[in-house]
DNA sequence: CTCAATACATAGACAGGCGATGTATAACAG
DNA sequence: CTGTTATACATCGCCTGTCTATGTATTGAG
């Protein structure tokens, strides 16, 4: 069900910042968002998003802006920035040439 | 041109093992195929592959034999075991839910 | 009143890939 | 002859992202 997390490096930022692109989002949603998403072959957890999420925000790709929610919790909302949308592009594209060349060399 | 090395982890014990399905190959060999068919997209050194390598054959995933090759210096062929057939459809699989999972991530 | 869920955070362990380095031989250019 | 490049094996230590575990605080359900 859940996939090997030898796999997992790398892929959490260009999703991130991915999801970032079509609406701010906070991160305990995107745990849960993610791994619905992914019927639970990814499984998130805080100790793999948080350190990311702020890993991009130093590396100035989003950035975050308190919330209090209709549940009167406290949300830290984060938005992609220009620059993030930049590298976003790059790490898709990164993405694409990665998984095709796995494709190759498990298709041989 | 060269794919971030994060994205590496974990895919070399798959595509080793797939490879090793088609024929034997010895490491150096292998390192050479997997770049050139990549367009140096992976760029395998002998620190990654050597190491690779003795971790499938502890496993016993796959087995080695030396040979003299035609130039004659030594070579040593790896072929695959049948543990190491039912671990590369495991890690195929493996790898079809996880791409699956980042493309849907990265189109949404 | 307790427990689960929400929501943030960090600290330490783990492990695979990478750069550097080492050995040895063959082939080739100068 | 000699220096360099290519072949072919190997290992060591560093780096860094992920994971487990732990911590804090609040809300709502039972």
């Amino acid at each position: 069900m859940a996939v090997n997390s030898d796999l997992m490096r790398g892929v959490a930022e260009p999703v991130i910042l991915n999801l970032l692109n079509n609406k701010k989002m906070y991160g305990y949603e995107i745990i849960k968002f993610v791994n619905e998403k992914t019927n639970n072959a990814f499984q998130w957890k805080e100790g793999t998003l948080y350190p990311c999420l702020h890993r991009l925000e130093a590396a100035k790709f989003i950035e975050s802006e308190w919330q209090i929610a209709d549940n009167n919790k406290p949300r830290k909302y984060y938005t992609l920035t220009k620059k993030g949308a930049i590298a976003l592009l790059e790490k898709k594209e990164e993405w694409a040439i990665f998984a095709k060349s796995v494709h190759v060399l498990l298709s041989a």
